[in-house]
DNA sequence: GATGAATGAGTATTCATTCAT
DNA sequence: TATGAATGAATACTCATTCAT
């Protein structure tokens, strides 16, 4: 009785990286229905029945590899969220930003991944996954909002929900911009160094401080 | 001349219409790609042929159809754009969101595939589609704002570009939210009835003018 | 009781010579099989039915496009079949590669139905019509060599299938040669002008009178 | 590694054969476009996946056949060209013409693909494979002639190109005429058994000997 | 444990032909 | 007489999955 994905552990890690990466590639490309197994195990050049054996079917290797990100996606965010709470909140906002590009430039192919499942309902286990990824920002930004407003940093007649759908927004298309030429809108985010990304992020922090901060 | 769409025009109307409806409801449901021309043609009772009599092939139904849907949306914008310049420019926003959200309650498909279209980048047509949609917001938005500002309504500090990208990004995650069950993030905006999407509305524009608007 | 081509005779001219040539066109470029009624009534911006009304079936326009081109090839074979006996046997087999040289001038698209015609045992009605073909080419051909050999103009010891054979089979190379890119086998006569043409027909008649006739 | 044609030659030979009979049937009778993967498989009783997994596509299919065809073709010319060359130049031609009698009895229906593919512009590679043949056959018979003539058994007055023109278009009718029922043209070579065709071919050679060679 | 041959329902698209208007 | 909408079987090709070796 070997349980699927146990086969696959035991491969050298070279080989189990160049699976993964090369799945990842097929279904960042191409979404999940789209995907061909067919093409991936060729480009492995390994058999077919070995990639069944080790992830059961698609979904198994698709659940598998996207499980993987999720997981590293979140390790930032708690970096930043636990970091010295009297930090500026303006500041944590645009290492934030920041975090998240440096995620999405690290990862470009998951976050493509990320970006197809959103409105892709027929995505296996979308709801899964989207929910785990939500409730980690979402926990976040509330607790980075919170003490921001008992600290005094946030003008107190501010709504905390509407705060928090608020920066979600601004962080969600900034990002895209950064990773989705069509997306950028005139921004020209996409394909710019990271130093023109940084000074983005800082006006857009800026604008955030005027809009929401007690500074007048 | 059995040029492909002027069989489908002579159509008597209820035909033409259960054709478009069967169609944008497979589109919404799977996308471009997983749409099965098969699945459409089953469900109307029609044969094979006459849907490529009708469009020449699966692209081109689906840019008739889209391309009208794009068109309709165009519509309402140009009205509250050409409204008297002098209402008050943070109304006219919230004018703009509940039309936004009025097409998306008339059109939920259409606007579920233009959120499938948004990140999958091999859906046929989507840079024309795409940049369509996002010149006539950027126009519609830019202009809004220009007059806000010369006539005082928005601060002066405040930089173009970034109040258009930031309510962009607003009315987007709105909308989303009011369409897309796990998007809406703990809004409660999806599945709510009108004078509950109203008052969201106008809670989220009066948190813009805090943020925004010269009042303090 | 219209009979099938009746109303087809009663068109105006012009517009029973478009449809003719279009049709030709498409037998042409296509052979039978892959020559598509859709495409022909498109080019046309006839009715499809109309076609059908006209010929029957597929099989009824082609006959009845081929059968006239069948028999506006015999005309000139007769022509020199019957002019003064007398003129040198050589000579008029240099007319009759002229003679067909201007007919697949003239009707280019003609000439290449029939070429595919030859090997593609399913064309329909292939057999009447290469028999027919083959017919009066070879009763043209065994007159000619019959009073040649009677007149003392091909030598006595010259068998006359064989004969008829070889001129058979080098006057076909030769038009074949004249019609078609790929199969004139570096004799440059495919799109060669008219003199060059000449030029060849009659160094190939030469070379036959050494091989064939009675001068030495 | 699925790399197409890999499958295929792992086959058992037995199987492999079936294949590839059962194939070259359906391209001699239907020629390239009508030829039916559907009826192949149909015939084969296999799934029709296996077909393109084994050769990728159609084209895949007729390649790998055909290409195979020729290269058998090809071998007894070689033989004939190595063979002593003070032979007799006309029982050279002799025995080429029964060799190529020999190789349309042992492959009839790559012989009739072969003339199929003559005029059909559009078969897929058939530039490729023409010219394959073409070159072959030329560099053959040049060689046959330049030594003929060289060692005066060709009258030195004949013009080379004329005479490989000349012999190429006889030899092509002749094994025509073997081959094609409406095309032998009463010469009674269809269908005849071995020892009509060598006489038929002792005669062809003796005629050309009249025509080309030195002796009286 | 790995292989890779076999499967067959699935895909979009084309076609000659019919027939009510 | 002309039209052109409807048909449905045909086409080449892809796919995730199974299983004997």
């Amino acid at each position: 009785m070997t349980s699927t994905k146990k086969t696959f552990e035991n491969l050298p890690d070279e080989k189990r990286e160049r699976v993964l990466a090369e799945a990842t590639q097929e279904f960042a490309e191409h979404g999940y229905h789209q995907a061909s197994i067919n093409r991936i195990v060729d480009r492995l050049g390994i058999a077919k029945g070995s990639l069944f054996k080790y992830f059961g079917n698609k979904q198994g290797l698709f659940e598998y590899l996207f499980g993987h990100a999720v997981a590293q996606f979140k390790k930032p965010l708690k970096v930043i969220r636990d970091a010295n709470s009297d930090t500026d909140f303006f500041e944590r906002m645009e290492m934030s930003l920041l975090a998240g590009v440096d995620f999405i430039t690290a990862h470009p192919l998951v976050y493509r991944i990320y970006l197809k499942m959103l409105f892709q309902e027929n995505f296996p286990l979308r709801d899964k996954f989207l929910s785990e990824i939500r409730q980690a920002s979402a926990k976040y930004l509330r607790q980075l909002v919170n003490e921001a407003m008992k600290s005094g940093q946030i003008r107190a007649d501010i709504d905390l929900e509407m705060a928090i759908f608020h920066l979600n927004s601004v962080m969600d298309h900034f990002l895209q911009a950064c990773a989705v030429p069509s997306l950028d809108g005139g921004t020209g985010l996409f394909d710019a160094d990271r130093k023109t990304i940084e000074n983005k992020a800082h006006a857009l922090t800026d604008f955030l401080r005027h809009g929401l901060g007690t500074i007048s």
